[in-house]
DNA sequence: TTGAAAGCGCTAACAG
DNA sequence: CTGTTAGCGCTTTCAA
């Protein structure tokens, strides 16, 4: 741990031979002054190894340059990909993002907001593990921006969610193109408004007659279902979509386990492309991918704007989904 | 977004009657005066809704009471509950956590060690997805101190593993104590350091001729292992210690595919306790705990006492993983 | 016991 | 075109 002093701008001047003003302006590209000038104060800044020194900088009432992250996705199932696409969309304009997990305790809520607060973030993004439920605190009255990302902000906030009816369509209609004509949806409890959603494009596609089951968000599930579906006598369904990859594995384990082919027989698309399930079911899962990678992307980049104060019009914006084809569906394993 | 004007410590000092520097040593239990004023200043600063600018604060030389997250671990695997550890440790003390995904690409690392550093971060904890490897970036040479948690760093640096030969040790034993005899180990690429070191910590305790089979770290390799150890004539294995989750689920589907009862013929094991694998295999999986969250816990008591200025002992400090027992492994399944 | 004043490193008016 | 000056909100000598 070397304890170097660090280069001031007032170094930086003193050895361009100009006033700490000119360095500062130079350096923001601000004012105006020859071009010589500010190009001897870059040099030397860049000879030096100058770096300012973001405290001081956001002092002056700029901004901090760091935006706080809210979630109480404790897993990180959701979280994660949503914070590499903040982090990515953040990170060249030198912003860095702290991260807060807060489980559903709003007393540790409090304490993680107030900390931001403290520390002049300029902005917040709020996620979770639930696009229809809240974090348990109360971001509506905040001196800084917030952005609400796979969870549910107030009405006239600024929300960012995946499109489940659009993604839940495409793989049926995928589904229904290769052939298939008895088509099963399994999914979890119904009172998740995502699976009210993705079952109702389902049925849109599909029938309103096709049959939607609702259980647990588990493999367990899947292979009672299958065992319910499966049970009785024929016709059989020859295409099963689930509501996330765990329910989808467990429905081609238990179809393996009743010797009933996938895809051949039947086919089976899952949804999340949650990569440890999809990847290791047999075979491999064809699933839909909520692209939470873009929304935080998107939702970095919204955030960027509302601290720059620039408008941003509020409302809910819903991010398309994407197939990712494996092959426990039929048809080609290619895009 | 509401733009209420802060409480600044003028504010304060105005309405107690007092300057601000009492006011501030009031605050911060600094300095002398009678406990009468030190109250007034208090409730005056509680009453008025008073949380100090962080960032001026941070300017006087002070802390900036944040630490930083470098992590290479994309999935968030390991990273997470190491977070969670280090977050518990430090939001008491007020410390916000940057969170720094570098991936593999070192100059990603610099920019965000740069800007981390820009921002006057106390301290740096490196967090990696092997104990094995280094980040892609040199902390050895920075002016904050730096603690390694579950990634390789310098020698004389403050690191933090898990201990993964008593962890195999433990596990081992209790597939012994449980009345096993015949014990193989299905483990991953001998390429990682703590392959190595559980399968002797394995050997050691289940002897020198126990087999140790190296593959890959999927559930796919679980399958084709059993094939091997299953194909010949018998003596099989009665128990089954595997490197990793992943492998021990392929294991015991592989088993029961086999139409060999786990755990009533044979015991498997795992090691990492992976929630979303281990409760979901059939039978859920007693597996080895690496305990990161404790250990992420342990790195932010670390970085702090650092960051305070008090000596912290370099080296190597192992912490203890834990058995977690389910289903798979004869025995009650009772800890 | 308390307060005035200097200054952390930087930016932004306002002069020159 | 460039420099002087005044803060940003807080802590900390140093006097009173």
């Amino acid at each position: 741990m070397i304890k170097a002093e660090r280069i001031r701008i007032y170094d930086v001047a003193r050895v361009a031979g100009v006033s700490v003003a000119t360095a500062s302006k130079a350096l923001n590209d601000t004012g105006r002054m020859t071009e010589e000038t500010r190009r001897r104060v870059k040099d030397t800044a860049a000879a030096l190894g100058f770096r300012p020194n973001a405290m001081a900088r956001a002092l002056t009432g700029q901004r901090s340059f760091t935006v706080g992250l809210l979630t109480n996705d404790t897993y990180g199932r959701f979280t994660l990909p949503v914070m590499a696409g903040i982090s990515e969309a953040l990170v060249d304009e030198g912003v860095s993002v702290f991260l807060c997990g807060i489980e559903d305790d709003p007393a540790l809520g409090k304490v993680h907001v107030d900390a931001m607060l403290d520390k002049q973030v300029d902005g917040i993004i709020a996620t979770g593990k639930r696009v229809d439920r809240s974090l348990p605190v109360d971001l509506s009255q905040l001196p800084v921006p917030v952005v609400y990302a796979f969870t549910q902000g107030p009405k006239d906030a600024v929300t960012l969610v995946s499109d489940d009816g659009q993604g839940a369509r495409e793989a049926t209609e995928r589904l229904l193109k290769s052939g298939r004509r008895r088509l099963a949806h399994i999914t979890g409890p119904a009172s998740f408004a995502s699976v009210v959603e993705r079952a109702a494009a389902f049925q849109e596609v599909a029938g309103a007659d096709a049959p939607v089951l609702n259980g647990t968000w588990s493999e367990a599930w899947g292979h009672e279902a299958v065992a319910q579906l499966w049970g009785g006598k024929g016709p059989y369904p020859d295409a099963v979509f689930c509501g996330n990859d765990q329910i989808a594995r467990g429905v081609v384990d238990a179809l393996r386990e009743r010797d009933v082919s996938v895809p051949r027989e039947v086919s089976v698309i899952g949804f999340d492309n949650w990569e440890i399930v999809a990847a290791a079911t047999r075979p491999p899962l064809t699933t839909v991918d909520m692209n939470l990678k873009e929304l935080g992307r998107e939702a970095g980049r919204l955030i960027l704007e509302l601290a720059k104060r620039e408008p941003v019009e509020p409302g809910i914006r819903k991010l398309p989904c994407k197939l990712v084809v494996r092959q426990s569906c039929g048809g080609e394993s290619a895009e």
